[in-house]
DNA sequence: TTTCTGATTAAACATATGATTAAAATGTTA
DNA sequence: TAACATTTTAATCATATGTTTAATCAGAAA
């Protein structure tokens, strides 16, 4: 076997276990995971784990850390880009959030638990810190002084993300089928923006 | 001692478990609590936990009882009242929601966490199913036929709640003070109404 | 007082769980 | 090929954790 082949074979063991290790975190949760569980999933032997990734709590930091990135990493850009109006802003974050959650449902109740449990450890990690101060908040100041303009932060995160928060009890009380909860986000990619337009104007 | 703790002395040996359970199983939530915790948070010996409720499991289950009919309890009837207005349901809704996760900031994500975790175990709890058929569903259609009345139910949902889901992060980084965002959620109990009446006129 | 009852305690039990070890298997290099 | 390095395995370790047990305590009843 190759060099390169080595190093693939070494990736593809780590990468098992990673993957596996993703799905079932994001399933139950930081406590409620067995390393067992996942070296069950991933179809490997349980010490590998601790070989590949040295701990429990290493490897589920690195996954934290990705699906941190991918919850708040395309935010910023957009936030503080001079060059966009107020409107593009509730349209590029909408949109980019509810593609981003129609293929990543359970993303963010993943992370808002898992902050939740253990809300020092990921602090250092939350580019989150530099939103108030942000271009799209001065930009929301100006069109609208008579409201805060962080009402308007929580109002478009709000609506682009709440209904994936509320899907386990939609779903589990049979309000929408999948299906149809699809249909309805792909229509709020469209209404949100209109709607964050319309709350602008409310004297 | 605490000043919690000094008023809980006079409580019964049960009902300082049951209070003491609620305060750590709501902090780490199910999977992350130990008996011991609980135990010790209750100034009681361990025994007792399984003494007066059998089980880590059925102390827990009669908890999350408790707050899933506080956090979904007030709801149904505003819905379902044919005597209230579009407007007057807003403002029932966003007002209600808003008051009770002030004193409460906690319940919707320990809520979600734990149904998220297990979402089978709490479905026939959930007073949510009538939903879809509620008066106030019937009102949206009527007032706004071309847009689906799901999307104000999780409108007025997610603008009144979504801020507490939120609080952890914002409070992680530093966004808002205890006081500020006080001072924002009693803001949003007057604007979510016009905010609503706003949308639902936009085409 | 003595007896009885429920409440409380310290200790122990059985299993779960994260991690490690030593050996074996597999692959690499010279 | 032989020597070496890496990966994988089964077994084991040490501790954590939910629960139970048997003894003790405290107050009521007789």
């Amino acid at each position: 076997m190759s060099k390169k082949k080595v190093e693939e074979s070494i990736l593809s063991t780590e990468e098992k276990i990673k993957a596996a290790a993703q799905r079932v975190f994001m399933k139950k949760g930081y406590a409620a995971t067995r390393t067992r569980d996942i070296a069950e999933e991933a179809d490997i032997n349980l010490a590998l784990l601790n070989y590949y990734f040295r701990s429990k709590e290493k490897l589920f930091d690195l996954i934290m850390l990705e699906k941190l990135s991918k919850f708040f990493g395309g935010i910023a850009p957009v936030l503080n880009d001079p060059a966009t109006s107020l409107e593009q802003k509730f349209k590029l974050l909408s949109n980019n959030y509810i593609d981003l959650l129609i293929a990543n449902p359970d993303l963010p109740l993943f992370i808002l638990s898992e902050i939740r449990t253990n809300p020092d450890r990921f602090v250092s990690n939350l580019p989150v810190t530099k939103i108030a101060d942000s271009y799209f908040i001065k930009q929301l100041h100006d069109r609208q002084p008579d409201v805060h303009p962080l009402h308007f932060l929580m109002n478009i995160l709000g609506l682009s993300v709440f209904p994936f928060i509320m899907r386990p009890i939609f779903r589990a009380s049979s309000v929408m089928s999948d299906k149809v909860f699809r249909t309805r986000m792909e229509e709020r990619k469209a209404a949100i923006p209109k709607w964050m337009i319309a709350m602008l104007k409310t004297k």
